[in-house]
DNA sequence: ATATAACCATACCGGTCTGTATACTTGCAG
DNA sequence: CTGCAAGTATACAGACCGGTATGGTTATAT
């Protein structure tokens, strides 16, 4: 269901094309979505509406393209931060690493989720991001099933479900929260709740 | 730091001050907040933005009333619901009430966590609600704090953040996230944390 | 050679944004 | 009786919104 739209949303695009998307997804993510114009946008990108328009046909479509192309990074930043784990430093549980990507992710980027933003300005209609926006949680999710399951931990559905719910809750308060600690708690609460579980099979 | 404000803004306004601030909450909630106009606010509360400039000054004013109204209500709706069940039916841990009441409390409201979607709008700028949202999620916090401590669960500072981060993480799974279920997921991750704690000490 | 894609520059459209100005009505308290 | 707070109605200002129109330049590919 998910896998399908991506492809096209990171076909490659013109230069003044790729420069609109760059400076969108950094506004965007800034600043809110409805907080910033069609105008300032190309002007960041040091190009015109009209080709903005022309590349786009609409700031919806750009809207799209931002949450798609920061879907994609997210995924490939965590695969990649699982991947290099895989030799040292590795830690005892592969959610774990889930939560150690998280915390290099969020330390260049302080306005927290982007999917959390982005739905509570698009949540209430029935504009097209919202549907990118629940994708990614379900991609998350997935992800931390995986992982429980190579890791053979028991009911690994119930507890993917309980790690994500620490997941999420971290980037609220370590944004709207102002928790700087955030991270330690989450990290400090997983390895309780792997502990406990992966203690329960013997 | 945070007590001191919210008297002031519970003060009773005039007629239309009220009929102003209901609407204006209704539609910053459902619409969000840069998305929703003055002169609509004005037309759904059956006045006029005259009258709107006279009583709060700004937009920016009613925004921060919205807010402390909000936790106001909030704080309210938790508290009652804790008093209401130390009778009958009440869970084994003080904590599992205020998480109890969270899903009253989201029942009758779809667009998720208030304040956590202002700071999606308001988060990079420096507008005065940033405080009030920050200041929420210390007192929801502190509460957990306090009924860990009531209950007499070992080191309940630590054992709060974590509640805490299930609670927030529950809010954007059942919303942002689409998963109906989260409620039922945090429940349980929390029972366990609970049972966990209060195991450990014996 | 010529068509086409990509881009730039600029002006414009109708509408909406926050905020202000003007002028009038109502009710109440000194 | 008078002053004042509260409210209504309406018009306006200046900026910005998403989106379109016109016209010209450059590079490349057939």
């Amino acid at each position: 269901m998910t896998a399908p739209e991506l492809p096209e949303a990171l076909r490659p695009l013109t230069p003044a094309g790729e420069r609109l998307v760059a400076a969108a997804s950094e506004l965007f993510y800034d600043r809110g979505i409805h907080a910033v114009g069609v105008d300032l946008i190309a002007e960041v990108a040091e190009t015109t509406k009209k080709t903005l328009y022309d590349r786009f046909g609409s700031k919806e479509g750009l809207v799209v393209l931002y949450l798609q192309r920061r879907q994609h990074r997210w995924r490939e930043f965590v695969s990649r931060h699982l991947d290099e784990m895989s030799v040292d430093r590795r830690p005892p549980w592969g959610p774990l690493g889930v939560l150690d990507a998280l915390e290099l992710w969020m330390a260049e980027q302080s306005r927290g989720c982007a999917f959390v933003n982005a739905y509570a300005e698009l949540g209430g209609s029935d504009h097209p991001g919202v549907e990118v926006i629940r994708s990614e949680k379900q991609w998350t999710q997935r992800l931390y099933r995986r992982l429980c399951e190579e890791d053979g931990l028991p009911e690994p559905e119930q507890l993917a479900a309980a790690v994500h719910l620490v997941h999420e809750g971290v980037l609220v308060l370590a944004t709207a929260g102002a928790q700087p600690d955030a991270f330690a708690h989450g990290r400090r609460t997983v390895e309780q709740l792997l502990a406990a579980a992966a203690g329960q099979d013997r």
